[in-house]
DNA sequence: GACATTACTTACATTTTTGATAGTATATAA
DNA sequence: TTATATACTATCAAAAATGTAAGTAATGTC
Protein backbone atom coordinates (compact mmCIF):
# COMPACT_ATOMS: atom_id res chain seq x y z
CA UNK A 1 0.00 0.00 0.00
CA UNK A 2 2.86 2.09 0.61
CA UNK A 3 5.13 3.12 -2.33
CA UNK A 4 7.66 5.00 -0.15
CA UNK A 5 11.12 3.66 -0.15
CA UNK A 6 12.24 3.56 3.54
CA UNK A 7 15.80 3.62 2.79
CA UNK A 8 15.70 6.92 0.23
CA UNK A 9 17.06 10.19 1.50
CA UNK A 10 13.89 11.81 0.77
CA UNK A 11 12.15 9.82 3.20
CA UNK A 12 14.84 10.81 6.09
CA UNK A 13 14.55 14.08 4.83
CA UNK A 14 10.67 14.25 5.57
CA UNK A 15 11.00 12.42 9.02
CA UNK A 16 13.71 14.48 9.91
CA UNK A 17 11.93 18.01 9.49
CA UNK A 18 8.15 16.33 10.74
CA UNK A 19 10.52 15.82 14.49
CA UNK A 20 12.13 18.81 13.81
CA UNK A 21 9.11 21.08 13.19
CA UNK A 22 5.62 20.83 14.57
CA UNK A 23 4.42 22.86 11.60
CA UNK A 24 6.19 20.54 9.23
CA UNK A 25 4.39 17.80 11.11
CA UNK A 26 1.14 18.99 10.61
CA UNK A 27 1.60 20.20 6.97
CA UNK A 28 2.78 16.59 5.89
CA UNK A 29 -0.40 15.10 8.07
CA UNK A 30 -2.85 17.21 5.91
CA UNK A 31 -1.17 17.42 2.95
CA UNK A 32 -1.93 15.66 -0.25
CA UNK A 33 -3.43 17.05 -2.82
CA UNK A 34 -6.90 16.39 -1.87
CA UNK A 35 -6.62 16.30 1.68
CA UNK A 36 -7.40 20.07 2.74
CA UNK A 37 -10.34 19.98 0.11
CA UNK A 38 -12.01 17.01 1.89
CA UNK A 39 -11.16 18.28 5.07
CA UNK A 40 -13.01 21.49 4.53
CA UNK A 41 -16.17 19.59 3.03
CA UNK A 42 -16.51 17.64 5.65
CA UNK A 43 -16.11 20.13 8.14
CA UNK A 44 -20.26 20.60 7.65
CA UNK A 45 -20.95 17.23 8.21
CA UNK A 46 -20.26 13.43 7.12
CA UNK A 47 -20.81 12.46 3.62
CA UNK A 48 -20.40 9.07 1.82
CA UNK A 49 -17.98 8.35 -0.96
CA UNK A 50 -19.76 9.08 -3.54
CA UNK A 51 -21.27 12.52 -2.24
CA UNK A 52 -17.35 13.74 -1.88
CA UNK A 53 -16.58 12.36 -5.22
CA UNK A 54 -19.89 14.42 -6.68
CA UNK A 55 -18.32 17.31 -4.72
CA UNK A 56 -15.03 16.93 -6.43
CA UNK A 57 -15.54 16.31 -9.99
CA UNK A 58 -12.20 16.47 -10.88
CA UNK A 59 -10.87 13.35 -8.71
CA UNK A 60 -10.66 9.98 -9.56
CA UNK A 61 -12.10 7.32 -7.10
CA UNK A 62 -8.11 6.12 -6.53
CA UNK A 63 -6.92 9.45 -5.45
CA UNK A 64 -10.25 9.51 -3.41
CA UNK A 65 -9.49 6.41 -1.69
CA UNK A 66 -6.17 6.80 -0.81
CA UNK A 67 -6.49 10.44 0.44
CA UNK A 68 -9.48 8.95 2.31
CA UNK A 69 -7.69 6.19 3.94
CA UNK A 70 -4.14 8.31 4.46
CA UNK A 71 -6.51 10.66 6.11
CA UNK A 72 -8.05 7.38 8.32
CA UNK A 73 -4.77 6.12 9.24
CA UNK A 74 -3.74 9.29 10.50
CA UNK A 75 -7.23 9.70 12.98
CA UNK A 76 -8.19 12.32 11.26
CA UNK A 77 -11.58 10.52 9.82
CA UNK A 78 -13.70 7.83 10.65
CA UNK A 79 -14.81 4.88 8.06
CA UNK A 80 -18.25 3.63 8.91
CA UNK A 81 -19.16 0.78 6.78
CA UNK A 82 -22.98 -0.24 6.20
CA UNK A 83 -23.80 -3.50 5.09
CA UNK A 84 -25.93 -2.41 2.98
CA UNK A 85 -26.20 -3.36 -1.20
CA UNK A 86 -25.29 -1.70 -2.53
CA UNK A 87 -22.77 -0.51 -0.29
CA UNK A 88 -23.07 2.42 1.81
CA UNK A 89 -19.83 3.72 3.41
CA UNK A 90 -19.91 7.31 5.24
CA UNK A 91 -16.57 9.75 6.67
CA UNK A 92 -16.74 11.69 9.00
CA UNK A 93 -14.19 13.87 10.95
CA UNK A 94 -12.63 12.68 14.54
CA UNK A 95 -12.44 15.30 17.17
CA UNK A 96 -8.96 16.12 16.20
CA UNK A 97 -10.25 16.31 12.26
CA UNK A 98 -12.57 19.02 13.63
CA UNK A 99 -9.85 20.43 15.35
CA UNK A 100 -8.40 21.16 12.14
CA UNK A 101 -11.32 24.26 11.34
CA UNK A 102 -8.82 26.88 13.11
CA UNK A 103 -5.94 26.07 10.97
CA UNK A 104 -8.25 25.93 7.81
CA UNK A 105 -10.09 29.56 8.60
CA UNK A 106 -6.51 31.08 8.86
CA UNK A 107 -5.31 29.40 5.61
CA UNK A 108 -8.28 30.97 4.61
CA UNK A 109 -7.78 34.25 5.97
CA UNK A 110 -3.93 34.37 4.51
CA UNK A 111 -5.13 33.12 1.32
CA UNK A 112 -7.63 35.92 0.76
CA UNK A 113 -4.95 38.86 1.73
CA UNK A 114 -2.23 37.03 -0.37
CA UNK A 115 -4.66 37.01 -3.63
CA UNK A 116 -5.43 40.33 -3.23
CA UNK A 117 -2.01 41.32 -3.45
CA UNK A 118 -1.36 39.26 -6.41
CA UNK A 119 -4.15 40.69 -8.24
CA UNK A 120 -2.74 44.09 -7.87
CA UNK B 1 12.53 27.03 -15.07
CA UNK B 2 9.16 25.16 -14.69
CA UNK B 3 9.01 21.70 -15.16
CA UNK B 4 5.14 21.68 -14.91
CA UNK B 5 3.63 20.78 -18.11
CA UNK B 6 0.59 22.77 -18.50
CA UNK B 7 -0.98 20.02 -20.42
CA UNK B 8 -1.52 17.89 -17.55
CA UNK B 9 -4.79 16.71 -15.98
CA UNK B 10 -2.89 17.09 -12.69
CA UNK B 11 -1.69 20.80 -13.20
CA UNK B 12 -5.42 21.32 -14.19
CA UNK B 13 -6.53 19.85 -11.13
CA UNK B 14 -4.46 21.49 -9.40
CA UNK B 15 -5.51 24.95 -10.94
CA UNK B 16 -8.89 24.31 -10.38
CA UNK B 17 -8.32 23.70 -7.01
CA UNK B 18 -6.38 26.70 -6.47
CA UNK B 19 -9.09 28.69 -7.80
CA UNK B 20 -12.11 26.71 -5.92
CA UNK B 21 -10.88 27.03 -2.61
CA UNK B 22 -8.44 29.66 -0.87
CA UNK B 23 -7.41 26.79 1.84
CA UNK B 24 -6.04 25.08 -1.04
CA UNK B 25 -4.58 28.09 -2.56
CA UNK B 26 -2.81 29.31 0.70
CA UNK B 27 -1.35 25.75 1.04
CA UNK B 28 -0.42 25.54 -2.52
CA UNK B 29 1.63 28.77 -2.26
CA UNK B 30 3.55 27.71 1.12
CA UNK B 31 3.94 23.79 -0.47
CA UNK B 32 7.00 22.20 -1.18
CA UNK B 33 9.08 20.16 1.02
CA UNK B 34 11.20 22.95 3.26
CA UNK B 35 9.49 25.97 2.69
CA UNK B 36 7.51 25.84 5.57
CA UNK B 37 10.47 25.47 7.77
CA UNK B 38 12.51 28.32 5.51
CA UNK B 39 9.59 30.47 6.81
CA UNK B 40 9.22 29.62 10.21
CA UNK B 41 13.42 30.29 10.38
CA UNK B 42 12.61 33.84 8.65
CA UNK B 43 9.75 34.62 11.19
CA UNK B 44 12.76 35.26 13.61
CA UNK B 45 14.59 37.83 11.13
CA UNK B 46 16.39 37.62 7.81
CA UNK B 47 18.81 35.55 6.99
CA UNK B 48 21.92 34.48 4.51
CA UNK B 49 21.95 31.69 2.31
CA UNK B 50 24.58 30.01 4.10
CA UNK B 51 23.01 30.18 7.12
CA UNK B 52 19.79 29.05 5.92
CA UNK B 53 21.93 26.15 4.95
CA UNK B 54 23.63 25.79 8.06
CA UNK B 55 20.03 25.35 10.19
CA UNK B 56 18.96 22.84 7.60
CA UNK B 57 21.74 20.91 7.61
CA UNK B 58 19.88 18.14 4.85
CA UNK B 59 19.30 20.46 2.38
CA UNK B 60 20.73 20.59 -0.88
CA UNK B 61 21.47 23.81 -2.27
CA UNK B 62 19.37 23.27 -5.52
CA UNK B 63 16.95 22.52 -3.41
CA UNK B 64 17.56 25.95 -1.01
CA UNK B 65 17.75 27.77 -4.60
CA UNK B 66 14.45 26.37 -6.03
CA UNK B 67 12.68 26.72 -2.90
CA UNK B 68 13.66 30.52 -2.25
CA UNK B 69 13.09 31.55 -5.52
CA UNK B 70 9.88 29.94 -5.47
CA UNK B 71 8.84 31.56 -2.30
CA UNK B 72 10.17 35.10 -4.16
CA UNK B 73 7.80 34.66 -6.81
CA UNK B 74 4.98 34.27 -4.55
CA UNK B 75 5.97 37.34 -2.87
CA UNK B 76 6.70 35.73 0.48
CA UNK B 77 10.87 36.55 0.66
CA UNK B 78 12.90 39.57 -0.74
CA UNK B 79 16.28 38.78 -1.56
CA UNK B 80 18.69 41.20 -1.47
CA UNK B 81 22.08 40.93 -2.73
CA UNK B 82 25.02 42.59 -2.24
CA UNK B 83 27.69 43.78 -4.25
CA UNK B 84 30.43 42.11 -2.89
CA UNK B 85 33.00 39.31 -3.22
CA UNK B 86 32.24 36.58 -1.92
CA UNK B 87 29.05 37.14 -2.69
CA UNK B 88 26.41 37.90 0.28
CA UNK B 89 22.38 37.63 -0.41
CA UNK B 90 19.87 38.42 2.29
CA UNK B 91 16.77 36.70 2.23
CA UNK B 92 13.71 38.21 4.28
CA UNK B 93 10.34 38.15 5.01
CA UNK B 94 7.82 40.33 3.04
CA UNK B 95 5.13 41.73 5.09
CA UNK B 96 2.59 38.87 3.69
CA UNK B 97 4.98 36.53 4.59
CA UNK B 98 5.40 38.04 8.18
CA UNK B 99 1.43 37.44 8.28
CA UNK B 100 2.06 33.79 7.86
CA UNK B 101 2.38 33.81 11.48
CA UNK B 102 -0.90 33.12 12.94
CA UNK B 103 -1.17 30.26 10.43
CA UNK B 104 2.36 28.77 11.44
CA UNK B 105 1.06 29.10 15.12
CA UNK B 106 -2.39 27.34 14.50
CA UNK B 107 -0.30 24.39 12.68
CA UNK B 108 2.06 24.26 15.56
CA UNK B 109 -1.23 24.18 18.34
CA UNK B 110 -2.87 21.28 16.15
CA UNK B 111 0.42 19.60 15.46
CA UNK B 112 0.93 19.60 19.03
CA UNK B 113 -2.52 17.88 19.88
CA UNK B 114 -2.20 15.31 17.20
CA UNK B 115 0.81 14.33 17.99
CA UNK B 116 0.13 13.75 21.71
CA UNK B 117 -2.93 11.83 20.52
CA UNK B 118 -0.90 9.71 18.40
CA UNK B 119 2.32 8.75 21.34
CA UNK B 120 -0.72 7.26 23.30
C1' DG C 1 -30.89 -14.29 -16.23
C1' DA C 2 -29.31 -9.60 -17.44
C1' DC C 3 -28.71 -5.15 -15.31
C1' DA C 4 -27.97 -1.38 -12.20
C1' DT C 5 -25.86 0.49 -8.12
C1' DT C 6 -21.89 1.68 -4.96
C1' DA C 7 -17.50 1.71 -3.14
C1' DC C 8 -13.98 0.17 -4.05
C1' DT C 9 -9.12 -2.56 -6.14
C1' DT C 10 -5.41 -3.56 -9.47
C1' DA C 11 -1.95 -2.83 -12.88
C1' DC C 12 0.29 0.34 -15.42
C1' DA C 13 1.70 5.10 -17.31
C1' DT C 14 2.76 9.82 -16.72
C1' DT C 15 3.99 13.83 -14.24
C1' DT C 16 6.13 16.18 -10.52
C1' DT C 17 9.30 16.65 -6.93
C1' DT C 18 13.54 15.83 -4.90
C1' DG C 19 18.50 14.30 -4.66
C1' DA C 20 23.57 13.70 -6.27
C1' DT C 21 27.33 15.59 -8.25
C1' DA C 22 30.07 18.64 -10.51
C1' DG C 23 30.72 22.82 -12.13
C1' DT C 24 30.93 28.70 -12.32
C1' DA C 25 32.17 33.66 -11.19
C1' DT C 26 35.11 36.95 -8.85
C1' DA C 27 37.49 39.98 -5.65
C1' DT C 28 40.51 39.45 -2.01
C1' DA C 29 44.13 37.22 0.89
C1' DA C 30 48.31 34.48 1.27
C1' DT D 1 49.94 32.81 -8.56
C1' DT D 2 47.14 30.01 -6.13
C1' DA D 3 43.72 29.41 -2.92
C1' DT D 4 39.34 30.69 -0.56
C1' DA D 5 34.82 31.86 0.28
C1' DT D 6 29.84 32.34 -1.23
C1' DA D 7 25.86 31.78 -3.69
C1' DC D 8 24.68 29.94 -6.99
C1' DT D 9 23.67 26.83 -12.05
C1' DA D 10 23.47 22.71 -14.95
C1' DT D 11 22.81 17.69 -15.74
C1' DC D 12 21.25 13.64 -14.73
C1' DA D 13 18.98 10.17 -11.78
C1' DA D 14 15.75 8.58 -8.42
C1' DA D 15 11.68 8.65 -5.90
C1' DA D 16 7.03 10.03 -5.00
C1' DA D 17 2.55 11.52 -6.31
C1' DT D 18 -1.04 11.48 -9.42
C1' DG D 19 -3.80 9.83 -13.49
C1' DT D 20 -5.97 6.10 -16.76
C1' DA D 21 -8.52 2.31 -17.58
C1' DA D 22 -10.44 -1.72 -16.48
C1' DG D 23 -12.06 -4.79 -13.25
C1' DT D 24 -14.84 -6.81 -8.65
C1' DA D 25 -18.61 -8.11 -5.19
C1' DA D 26 -23.20 -8.62 -3.94
C1' DT D 27 -27.98 -7.92 -3.87
C1' DG D 28 -32.28 -6.28 -5.37
C1' DT D 29 -35.07 -5.13 -9.66
C1' DC D 30 -36.85 -5.95 -14.14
Amino acid sequence: MSKIKVTSTNHANKQDLAERCVEVYAAQTIGGQWALVISCWLMHGKLRFGELKKLLPNITERMLTLQLRKLEADGIVTRTVFAEVPPRVEYELTPIGYELKPVLDQLEKWGDKHKKLRQK
